[in-house]
RNA sequence: GGGCGAAUAGCUCAGUUGGUUAGAGCGCCACUCUUACAAAGUGGAUGUCGGGGGUUCGAGUCCCUCUUCGCCCA
């Protein structure tokens, strides 16, 4: 490259067309493949593989940045490097997002359209959004092996997802049973809890009486229960009532004086008045409850309205003597605890909801209606019945679905669950022995805790979205059928090459599981009368084998005997038990062995009010304006400067008006509008909400945040600085350098340089990123460009210093960019193949020539014998004096075309330190030291500052501005003052100096005298300042 | 109700085993187009470290407690 050549390079790196020629350079040449390489270690990640849902937003702009960190750190390490990309089907996500559309542009259910039809719908929509993502995994610069790509319900991992489900099922680790489920009864499927959230709402508690059969002279002709679900009455199969209320209410009692005992003044009142009520009621209430409860042995019966049913009146634990009448109405097929209560009362389970939500043959009257429905009617009948004792108002924690935002309805439906005690156990074990280290550790106790409560897995969901249950089945009329049946399939010669296992369910249903597709196999199983399960595999249970999955598994190739266990797995806090733990324990059950070595938890991105990132809540922010803003590089050096390990981060976001460009805050009024009009230029923009034509007439305005703006500068100093070294590159040579003899800012810029380069590593490690960009950005432009480049030009001009300040500048960008690549791969791969231009080397240390590609250089290999402690600590010494120079040029408003004078007190070492440094303080603060000794001629007018071993003078005849220069020492004196207090109140302090170590105390004494003699000096510049 | 975390400059965050005058980026003020960079340079201002107690010669840092916020679990 000709100097006319560089001087032409633009002083702005223009991302938006060079990054996508440069990371289509990386694929073509293949630069991410990763493959077994026998001589090489392997470092291995699986990418969290991002929901089909959606596009990625800014939280898994982090997460893919922190992963891509590592990978190119460690490919630069000499690693083999793989990272393996894909996606997750997200089975009720992504199906009720299809659903939602199909019912809002075209007014059809799944039903209108069957199976077959809605999945083929589902994969469109995964293909449209796969491409997106992928897309934007590429625009972040992620150096995946896009050959490898998967998705949780692709042909392989489908074929993992069979054996490990087929195992379990051989193991007899996957049985069905009747289960409470949440019920969405819009979706009409099943959700697990973590899909499932809570929500305040206005309620009531309606107080019910049922007839009491028969009552004996002295008995009470009513029972009182209470309700906030009236209709579910229809489902009832019992009231209950303490077995034993008075020792139950004695208890309750003790419990609260205890309470009353520790509580501080502020609930005293409020346990008081629940105490006083508790006495009243044992007086007034418990002779009742110990009639009914004794009723209840005595089998009495109760007659419940409107259906006419005779339901017992039972003993049971559950109903709480302190609450409400104390009795309790026990709906077993609806509500959790009454489910508990039927199984220890064997009562029959009595379900009167249909899966979409109205009332089947067991709701009497009201049969065809929607529960809501129902509940009017109940009550209006109750009340004309005389059992409607009165109303509340209450709020109540009602349950919704997360994805059709309905209330969930507690259903009792067959569901397919895993035992999880031996599997969890395991997985605990991986964490508690060592094998898998979570970072930060603290997050090992969730996912212990979460794990030992050991709960069975619901794995059947009522989707078709997914993996459909490998399971045929056939109810038989009895025991004996069913087992002959199972005998007959046993028989078959599928069964004894471990293609089929058969189970009985109790009493007479026959499950065969079959191990692959095999349509013959199924054929037969379907003309025995046995059909598929309708249901589909949690997605969880798909994600949970990924890591081995992608590698191939079941096949146990060389890729998978290579790269398997991965080294870590990075990821967000919200799904360390639902995918983490799960992963851990599929990984041990299918090979023996851990999936990951390491997890890394990241934080974080909330929005400006703390709230998490999320695009139904419209705060969401799509990694790619930011990209189209600020370039990929300053999107990934952003994430990595915020990603610290305690904090999440808070990002507050601006729509950035697409007519003026001015920011405009997003707030939670404006985040969810179609349009939103500038603050600025008055005129309307529209955003991601849009739906109408007149909406999206107006121009969109994209979403982006200020805290990217430091990045973008920084890209942007890098650019500049190595433009710079370029510039001056013309007449290079090259000679490797030998370490002696080098002048002192040489050899303070490569030992910081070498101090980077460790700390640096180190950090990014430990998962470190905050610190690590950090460290590596104060090198970068404090050291290498405000100090080393702005030394260096001086020696540039001058013949023969030139070629080594050449070979020093050279070799130092060459090894800061290598150490920046992997976080901003872009810019150091753009001024990589700049540089290789003008020379292939650079490194005087090694003298090795640089290659085509950053993305495949090494990692610079840090030289200890360049870290120097006693050169930096020389070197801040002119630092200070170049500040303190600037500081009084500042405060004197000297032009900066003028220059200074100025004379130094100090030692003879400081002067052979400093004194060769002339035309440095030439070059950076336009001054000139006259004298360098212990006892300098003052000047005229002398503005003195004081720095550590030394005191400078600088000359201010020509510019003094007296006011200017008795304001900056007054101010100087004040705070001397200040700190000499201070110290002498602490030298005072009898138990100070007599306790503290000696150490501390006499560096107090010495840093007292200093500062006396400071003042003393400044007390007399003000008063020679005075007489001017 | 239980657990984890957070509260430090106007904003977003750092702050090592307790030890001089608590830092960074953005924003703010002043001055500068000085031949890499005005997305820059130089200098400057800005803090009752959430409140209250305690331990200590010494607390942003350790302990207790309260308040507020976030997340997880029940």
């Amino acid at each position: 490259m000709t100097n006319a050549e560089i001087q032409e390079i633009p002083n702005r790196f223009d991302f938006s067309t060079a990054c996508a020629e440069i990371y289509e350079a990386w694929t073509t040449n293949g630069c991410f493949d990763a493959n077994v390489a026998p001589s090489k270690k392997p470092f291995t990640i699986v990418i969290p593989p991002p929901n089909v849902t959606g596009a990625l937003h800014l939280g898994h702009a982090l997460n893919n940045t922190m992963q891509d960190v590592q990978i190119r750190m460690h490919r630069m390490m000499g690693f083999e490097a793989l990272w393996i990309p894909g996606t997750d089907h997200a089975g009720i996500a992504t199906q009720a997002v299809v659903e939602k559309r199909l019912k809002e542009i075209e007014n059809k259910t799944r039903h209108d359209l069957g199976r077959e039809k809605l999945v083929q719908r589902i994969w469109e929509w995964k293909d449209q959004y796969e491409a997106r993502i992928l897309g934007q995994l590429k625009s972040m610069g992620c150096s995946c092996d896009w050959r490898r790509t998967r998705f949780t319900l692709d042909e392989r991992c489908a074929k993992a997802v069979r054996s490990t489900f087929y195992d379990l099922f051989a193991k007899g680790l996957i049985f069905r049973g009747k289960r409470l489920v949440n019920w969405d009864t819009f979706l009409q499927t099943a959700v697990s809890d973590d899909e499932v959230y809570a929500a305040t709402t206005k309620g009531h508690f309606w107080h019910l009486q049922y007839p009491i059969l028969d009552p004996k002279s002295g008995e009470p002709t009513h029972v009182t229960i209470a309700t906030t679900r009236p209709e579910t009455m229809l489902g009832d199969t019992a009231v209950a009532v303490h077995p034993r209320p008075t020792e139950a209410l004695a208890k309750y009692e003790q419990g609260l004086r205890e309470k009353i005992t520790e509580a501080n003044a502020k609930d005293l009142p409020a346990l008081n008045a629940q105490l006083e009520e508790l006495v009243s009621r044992r007086r007034d209430h418990l002779p009742l409850l110990e009639l009914l409860a004794n009723m209840a042995r005595d089998g009495r019966k109760i007659m419940l309205p409107i259906v006419n049913r005779e339901i017992p009146l039972v003993a049971d634990v559950w109903a709480k003597p302190e609450m409400g009448s104390g009795c309790v109405k026990i709906t077993p097929a609806h509500d959790p605890n009454d489910y508990e209560v039927a199984k220890r009362c064997d009562l029959p389970l009595l379900n009167i909801m249909n899966s979409d939500g109205t009332l089947n043959e067991n709701g009497g009257p009201y049969v065809g209606m929607s529960m809501a429905r129902a509940r009017d009617k109940v009550v209006a009948q109750m009340d004309d019945l005389g059992l409607l004792l009165k109303v509340e108002d209450r709020e109540i924690e009602l349950k919704h679905s997360d994805r059709s935002k309905t209330p969930i309805e507690p259903y009792l439906a067959d569901q397919w669950f895993v035992k999880m005690d031996q599997l969890a156990q395991s997985a605990m074990d991986a964490v508690t022995d060592g094998r898998v280290k979570i970072y930060p550790p603290r997050y090992a106790n969730g996912y212990l805790d979460w794990l030992g409560e050991k709960r069975d897995w619901p794995v059947g969901r009522q989707l078709w979205w997914g993996h459909q249950i490998p399971i045929w089945s056939r109810t038989l009329e009895d025991a004996s059928k069913a087992h002959s049946m199972k005998f007959q399939i046993e028989s078959m010669p599928e069964r004894a090459a471990g293609l089929l296992v058969a189970h009985i369910e109790e009493p007479a249903t026959v499950h065969v599981c079959v191990q692959e597709e095999d349509r013959g196999l199924e054929v037969k199983l379907e003309s025995l009368g046995l059909t598929r399960q309708e249901d589909v595999l949690d997605t969880w249970f798909s994600s949970a084998l990924w890591p081995h999955s992608t590698l191939g598994w079941p096949d146990l190739n060389e890729d998978l005997s290579y790269f398997y266990p991965t080294t870590t797995l990075i990821t967000s806090r919200d799904i360390i038990t639902l995918w983490v733990a799960r992963m851990v324990l599929m990984g041990l059950n299918n090979l023996g062995e851990v999936p990951f070595r390491e997890v890394f938890i990241h934080p974080k991105i909330l929005d400006g009010y703390g709230e998490t990132m999320s695009k139904s809540k419209g705060n969401g922010v799509d990694p790619i304006d930011v990209i189209d803003k600020f370039g990929p590089d300053a999107l990934r050096f952003g994430l990595a400067w915020l990603c610290t390990e305690t904090q999440d981060v808070r990002m507050p976001v601006q729509y950035e008006c697409p007519h003026c460009e001015a920011k405009v805050n997003q707030t939670k009024e404006n985040r969810q509008t179609p349009t939103v009009k500038c603050d600025k230029c008055q005129k309307l923009f529209s955003t991601q909400w849009a739906e109408s034509e007149q909406d999206k007439a107006h121009p969109k305005a994209s979403v982006v945040s200020e805290r990217f703006e430091q990045a973008r500068n920084f890209v942007n100093k890098l650019w500049n600085a190595s433009r710079f070294v370029m510039m001056n590159l013309e007449d290079f040579t090259f000679e490797k350098l030998s370490t002696k003899d080098l002048p002192l800012e040489d050899q303070w810029i490569l030992s910081r340089l070498a101090s980077v380069t460790e700390q640096l590593e180190t950090e990014l490690k430990q998962y470190h990123y905050a610190e690590g960009a950090r460290a590596i950005y104060d090198f970068a432009w404090d050291h290498f460009c405000s100090l080393y480049v702005e030394m260096a030009k001086p020696r540039l001009q001058n013949p023969a210093m030139r070629p080594q300040v050449q070979r020093v500048l050279a070799h130092v960008l060459d090894r800061m960019l290598r150490l920046l690549h992997p976080i901003m791969p872009f810019v150091t791969e753009a001024i990589w193949t700049q540089l290789n231009k003008i020379t292939r080397q650079r490194d005087f240390i090694t003298g090795e020539a640089a290659g085509d590609w950053i993305v495949r250089a090494p990692w610079p290999v840090v030289d200890k014998k360049f870290i120097n402690p006693n050169v930096a600590k020389q070197f801040s010494h002119f630092v200070d004096l170049i500040g303190a120079v600037r500081e009084i040029r500042s405060r004197q408003n000297i032009a900066p075309k003028d220059k200074v004078a100025f004379s130094v007190r100090c030692n003879d070492e400081m002067k052979q330190l400093l004194s060769p440094m002339a035309p440095f303080i030439e070059s950076m603060a336009n001054a000139t030291a006259t004298q360098w000794n212990s006892n300098p001629t003052m000047p005229a007018i002398p503005a003195q500052i004081s720095i550590p071993e030394m005191d400078v003078f600088v000359d201010l005849t020509q510019f003094i501005d007296v006011a200017a220069e008795i304001a900056r020492n007054e101010k100087l004196e004040a705070n001397l003052v200040k700190q000499i207090q201070g110290k002498e109140g602490r030298l005072a302090n009898e138990s100070f100096v007599s306790r503290a170590p000696a150490d501390i105390i006499e560096k107090e004494r010495q840093a007292l005298s200093e500062l006396v003699t400071q003042l003393a000096e400044v007390k007399e510049a003000i008063n020679k300042l005075r007489t001017l």
